[in-house]
RNA sequence: GGAGAAGUGGCAGAGUGGUCGAAUGCACUGGUCUUGAAAACCAGCGAGGGUCACACCUCCAGGGGUUCGAAUCCCUUCUUCUCCGCCA
């Protein structure tokens, strides 16, 4: 959410930027505005009035306790008028502060000036590419069918289960996860961010806070009977661990990292997006969040991405990096950058990490701030990226380490594995 | 799930109808002292709204109510603790 003081101040730029994103943004921004003068109007008259009826209460007081009881009770009768006057009010201001609220919750986060414009994922900026392509010999698999062919992934069995998008992983294949797993939370935690196990389902406020709801309300499991959501990423949860905080400067910055499993109900996807592992209902992902100063955060975010790349060099997959254009940027991200893998038998690039810098529209709804050391209290930044991904890496290790009869185990996951090739 | 108790500033902990945004201690910040540090002493020290700045308003778990006036009384939700039950 944005900081409707920020809006006042740079309307023009912000209206601006947000064309990046191919929206209008003036009359989401006017209104808001508008709102709002509407809003300290309103609270500027309820002001007058408490403060009326506080000066009231207190002669009041003090003629009781002089025992002028009778002048008391006559000065009461003044009092109605002015408790009925702050009761309508505290109404029609809460009902302003609530529109304005909406509004604010209906306007993106403002892209960077390095963001380019643009409508689509086909419009997003290659930054650069690494890795060399794999050779696959010719009658090379995808990984559906390695899944099938070495056992190690049971879609079907999923199916029964649940339904689509919720696989099994068997022997080899579920110790491979549970490798990745373990591996990319050593690399984490070896940089510095401090592991976290965190809940699986949220309630409504955590789901506000990271900005989930109420835009993405359909994207999420619903646990009706306790109003609770399944996390569609441990971004939420983790987050929110810092929701309402007032930091202390030297508490920044704060690096976190979590491993859950994520849960999405993906409502609109189809065709060979969601074939094999591609595009899963329950996934599982380690995470990497940091909460920083303002003038640390974009540093931050670089440190993130040359983080994730260390880590698809040491698993010597061929990757690419991409800059979200306007259009295809999250609603509460500022700039992200994507990571992709190439899955060389599905000749596909697959998304592994996303890492993105939310700048204080997280914080604002989280009221996350920090004391700056001078005149007060400021929100922090936050950031969070992906390291990584699980379903895609899989699927691009089976199909990129297939040889003739079996499957090679990165040299990276070996010692995590416990073996050297599926077969 | 049942029965009790409790939720106050970063933490601990006073405060049961007006002088309480809230004692005190710790922590923190600045200063004195010291070669330096510690200790001691002095001063400051919650947040949000609003204002050029003041004034002023709001906040004592959340919501609602009683009252001229609520941290304090009532209702309700949530959370924590103790005991009982159930249980990985």
């Amino acid at each position: 959410m944005l900081q409707i003081a920020a809006i006042r101040e740079h309307k023009e730029k912000f209206a601006e930027a947000l064309k990046k994103r191919n929206i209008d943004a003036n009359p989401m921004l006017d209104k808001a505005l508008s709102i709002d003068e509407n809003r300290r109007n309103l609270q500027a008259k309820l002001d007058e009035t408490l403060a009326e009826s506080n000066r009231l209460s207190k002669q009041i007081g003090d003629l009781f306790k002089s025992g002028k009881t009778q002048e008391a009770n006559e000065l009461k009768e003044k009092t109605g008028s002015l408790k009925e006057a702050s009761k309508v009010l505290s109404e029609l201001l809460n009902n302003a502060v609530e529109a304005l609220q909406q509004v604010l919750y209906t306007i993106p986060n403002i892209p960077q000036d390095s963001v380019p414009a643009g409508n689509s994922d086909t419009d997003n900026e290659v930054v650069s590419e690494h890795g060399d392509m794999p050779k696959l010999m010719d009658n090379a698999l995808p990984h559906w069918e390695l899944a099938k062919k070495f056992d190690i992934i049971d879609f079907e069995l999923g199916n029964k289960i649940t339904g689509a998008g919720f696989p099994v992983y068997k022997s080899k294949g579920a110790r491979l996860q549970r490798a990745l797993i373990n591996y990319f939370l050593d690399k984490n935690t070896e940089a510095g961010y401090t592991e976290m196990q965190v809940p699986l389902l949220v309630n409504e406020a955590s789901g506000f806070g990271t900005g989930q709801l109420p835009d993405k309300e359909g994207q999420m499991y619903h646990v009706g009977i306790d109003d609770l959501y399944l996390i569609p990423t441990s971004e939420v949860p983790i987050t929110n661990i810092y929701r309402g905080d007032l930091l202390d400067l030297k508490d920044l910055p704060i690096t976190m990292t979590g491993y859950t499993p994520c849960f999405r109900r993906e409502a609109g996807s189809y065709g060979s997006d969601v074939r094999g592992l591609n595009r899963l209902h329950q996934f599982d992902k380690v995470e990497i969040l940091r909460i920083e100063h303002p003038n640390k955060s974009d540093g931050a975010l670089d440190a993130m991405v040359v983080h994730v790349k260390g880590i698809l060099e040491e698993l010597e997959l061929p990757y690419r990096i991409l800059r979200l254009c306007g259009g295809d940027l999250g609603f509460t991200s500022t700039l992200t950058y994507d990571f992709e893998v190439y899955s060389a038998a599905q000749e596909k690039w697959l998304e592994v990490s996303s890492v993105s810098n939310f700048k204080a529209f997280q914080a604002n709804r989280l009221k996350l701030r920090f004391r700056n050391g001078e005149n007060g209290t400021e929100l922090a930044h936050t950031l969070n990226g992906s390291a990584l991904a699980l379903p895609r890496i899989l699927a691009s290790i089976l199909e990129n380490y297939q040889v003739e009869n079996y499957i090679n185990i990165p040299k990276a996951l070996i010692p995590y594995c416990g073996f050297e090739r599926i077969d």
